[in-house]
DNA sequence: CAGTGGTCTAGACCACACT
DNA sequence: GTGTGGTCTAGACCACTGC
């Protein structure tokens, strides 16, 4: 009577496309147990990666998705519970849950863990930002790595400056997969307003879901000394990132190098 | 007929000691809701402290809890839950719930984020430590204010370096404020086995539970090349970081220093 | 086997936001 | 008031560990 799970009835553990290891060999193996909550949590998942409630939206109330999955409310919550601690959606008492966006005030700048020495991360007012270049070309052998292309495959290649209160700090390059950012221009980078990874959801359907980060110290070299208007040589933050988009999809490269004798890099250990 | 809260019954928002508000002022206003489990992970927390329950032991059963606060079963669980998102308990499927420690093989050097370039992170092998130096001194200002301590108080400071194979890689200064690290001496600090926050533990009963980190790029210079045995001005990775124990209580303040040149800062962005 | 954490349900009620 | 997320309960059953 109750555990009906998806649009096919069946018991709970055999039931999703979870059963990954369903092939022919070993029968009564490891089964992979996965909880109902937790195919719940991929079906909603889905929706959201196919656009089916956009950026910005609610997604229907946990009764309603209870009723659509056929589960009760408290699964649907568990559910909706881990997507909140994954930062996809964001709930709302009173108004809803929603789906997460790089757009908003309060979420701006997520992935930037670079905050000034003194005063809150946004004081000093916004960052200027400065598109020095941006062009097509073909991806070398580490980028192809990063971005899981191979290498010649065709990449949009960015460099931009960042500054707080007039003084450069933040010097990028970015490499992206063409095909997806199809259309992206120097232009369209340099008008619009807001954080890039907002600029890549509206115009590309690209959302940025996790990142990793190596960061080391390097010496200002290269022509950077002069972008970012420090002394040859001066040691800067070098941090890698490689971010995400669903299903562990790398969809950008950026290499950022910091000044870090105003600004530091934060970050909590728990 | 449920809801009892907490040795005193009533009503669940008045009942604990969290009604901070509950002067004489403004009767009507902001109540300052505190959900039951909320409650219930204040009192976990609290034994925790306490020392009820030491590092590696086993707390009483989510059965045995309720049974205690007089609340369900679900609302301990989701106490406990909090618990161990925060790595203050550790979950055993079908053995318990554990109180963490730093002692254990899979959670050694939890706030230790510098990884090899190549390869997991205890590849290569443990580091070999050398503690150059620990003594007894006063707190500089800076020092003090990290250790909410005031200038010209008792602290413990100690140097070390951390090698893998072979090449110095890492330079730490340590502060501790001295009262509770009574006895700590340099010996002590070099025979022990395994991480230094273990030690911490089971000497002088402070875990730390939480850490702030700041990282900066800069020169080695100050007699760092010589320990660490590259050029003079050779870009470094500063890291200073508080780490904190229950309460929000800073129990160190560490400045280390690390060669990134087969080693980098690992960080994932959520 | 019993004991522990983990899942799932159904139903009640509370806090919050909008109308 | 209505609808949403948030809390709490009581009871059932499942998965894992050890005796």
């Amino acid at each position: 009577m109750p555990m009906a799970a998806l649009p096919t009835t069946s018991t709970p553990t055999s039931s999703s496309a979870l059963a990954s290891d369903a092939a022919g060999a070993t029968p009564p193996t490891t089964a992979a147990f996965s909880p109902l909550y937790s195919q719940i949590k991929a079906l909603i998942l889905q929706s959201l990666q196919s656009g089916e409630w956009k950026p910005g939206e609610v997604i229907p109330s946990e009764m309603d998705l209870a009723a659509r999955y056929r589960v009760s409310q408290g699964t649907v919550r568990k559910a909706i519970d881990e997507l909140a601690i994954d930062h996809l959606v964001v709930r709302r008492q009173g108004k809803g849950t929603f789906v997460a966006t790089h757009a908003e005030q309060h979420v701006q700048f997520r992935f930037l863990k670079l905050v000034p020495d003194s005063g809150t991360p946004g004081s000093g007012g916004p960052a200027q930002r400065q598109v020095i270049d941006c062009r097509r070309t073909r991806a070398t052998a580490d980028v192809a790595r990063a971005l899981a292309l191979r290498t010649g495959d065709a990449v949009l290649q960015a460099r931009r400056v960042l500054s707080f209160a007039g003084t450069p700090t933040i010097l990028e390059d970015i490499w992206l997969p063409a095909a997806p950012f199809k259309g992206l221009t120097a232009e369209r980078l340099a008008n619009h307003v807001g954080p890039m990874y907002a600029l890549f959801e509206t115009e590309f359907n690209v959302r940025m879901v996790r990142a990793e980060e190596k960061i080391r110290a390097e010496p200002a070299i290269d022509g950077r000394e002069q972008l970012l208007k420090v002394e040859h040589g001066t040691p800067l933050l070098s941090v890698e990132r490689i971010a995400y988009t669903y299903q562990n999809v790398p969809m950008e490269l950026r290499r950022g190098y910091y000044r870090t004798d105003t600004h530091h890099y934060h970050n909590t250990l728990n």
